[in-house]
DNA sequence: CTAATAGTGTCTATTAGACAGTATGTT
DNA sequence: AACATACTGTCTAATAGACACTATTAG
């Protein structure tokens, strides 16, 4: 027979949680930044590659596998976001970074050892302030996106050393004609890990269009020409700079710094502009 | 000591969840549909609201109070979608209506029970497929929306009889200036269902512009007159007809069905036009 | 001088906003 | 005829795309 109460008070005292089924939750982070390669002209810029942070597991399940930094919520006492917080900190020992959460993966068999969902998140960070650190098993991997074809999306991740092919397939949902489901073709990646770095590079790349996320990627003082790089490599796509320039104008403020010693006309350096300021 | 594994199957045969703090999940639903109402003057179209669907509880914690549409996860057994199929299959009746994860919520106190994490869906249905049946404790709402002052949202959800004003503080995040963490000024509605109600409506309102998810919300044979006030109710704001009809022209296609009997000109009936059609 | 990038002016094409007009059913 | 909505033509404003040109440094 089942207790009546009365009050919210007597009915959480008998509250016992423990009597249903539960199960652990982890949060991963897809790390994005947008590394500088040296190219051998001395008159050339810095080529620019968009990279993520990948982990190497030396634990089951999926040992020796690349994987997304992450680890398991402690359900006591921290929300998903500060755990993603915390993991950040201990595998790359920065703090105060850009954290957004992305998407919830919870498919039934995602995890070998039991149930466990996933909330990623997606972080940005400007890779000058990444000189330091890193557990030596992390390692930033170059994305290399190639054209889709047949509703399939290849991406390759590079690392200089090992290279990782992804490859997922966009199902059609239902009525609408325009919503996709995604399958990976090929499990190189720790749990469902390919899917999470698809839709925080897609999330990336439509935020650019309006919003200002862009400049969490960004040292504090850039020229135009870097940060439409940034955009070009994000977009995966080349872009005019009149129409560039008049899009961001409204977004940067002229510095009277410049750069110098570059083999070229020197560039006038900005800032980003604060909404109110 | 710790023991060391050989292989992933040996691993997976000692590894215990349950020595690890784990947590409950429930699946939420933002139910959002464009209702109709008659007016007075048998000439004139009737009148559309946005409404959402409400469930009074009718047990601890929050007894008596309104909140959204939920069920914990089973987690042996299925997805939060899944889960989210179910609930509102027992609530409504409904099967086969548009569902789309929206965000996750996970603050520590956010359920007086225990530590429960809770993963949000808009739904989203055509109000004509709603004639049957309901939860006699389920009623929609419908939703006002005030003018955005000091960075407060305030939105009133009201069905006839009672009113449920919402009131929602949007606080800034770091760094950039166009991001924001959400608070309730009220707790008027169960748990942080308030948020959820209104990051649904703002995600609605976005992806009217860039996808073909307004269809999903239109029974199969529609007036361009209907769907442009379906668009006016969400997005709250008057379109004019010309620059409407040139956005919406080549996602609908013209049939041969008219309206008739409506105290005045008829109008042509169209249907969604499913790309590669 | 040259290679390379920085930065601008301007023309054109496309898209969005606004308004005014015509069309056609019901009562 | 009057009302209310359906539907269209066209002008204007704003935005995006394209190209060509000038500017400026290190070596």
């Amino acid at each position: 027979m089942e207790k009546v109460y009365k009050s919210e008070e007597e009915f959480l005292k008998d509250y016992d949680a423990k009597a249903f089924d539960q199960l652990s939750m982890t949060a991963d982070i897809l790390l994005i930044s947008v590394s500088s390669e040296d190219v051998s002209n001395y008159r050339k810029n810095s080529k620019k590659m968009m990279s993520v942070l990948l982990v190497k597991r030396d634990d089951f399940p999926f040992k020796d596998k690349w994987c997304l930094p992450g680890g398991f919520l402690d359900p006591n006492k921290e929300t998903l976001e500060e755990c993603a917080k915390r993991v950040l900190k201990r595998e790359t020992n920065l703090s105060n970074i850009y954290l957004e959460q992305l998407y919830t993966y919870d498919a039934i068999d995602r995890d070998p050892r039991t149930r466990v969902v996933s909330t990623s998140f997606i972080a940005l960070v400007d890779k000058n302030r990444l000189t330091e650190m890193i557990n030596p098993n992390a390692c930033f991997f170059d994305v290399i996106f190639f054209e889709e074809k047949n509703d399939i999306v290849d991406i390759s991740l590079t690392n200089g050393v090992e290279t990782i092919n992804l490859s997922i397939k966009k199902v059609l949902r239902e009525k609408t004609t325009d919503r996709y489901n995604f399958k990976s073709l090929k499990r190189t990646l720790a749990f469902d890990h390919d899917l999470v770095v698809l839709a925080g590079i897609e999330r990336l790349k439509n935020k650019l269009n309006y919003t200002d996320i862009v400049f969490n990627m960004m040292p504090e003082y850039f020229t135009l020409g870097e940060l439409q790089q940034v955009y070009e490599v994000i977009l995966n796509k080349k872009l005019l700079d009149p129409a560039f320039r008049r899009i961001i104008k409204d977004k940067v403020v002229k510095t009277d710094k410049m750069t110098s010693g570059e083999g070229h006309r020197p560039s006038v350096l900005f800032k980003y502009r604060k909404k109110n300021d």
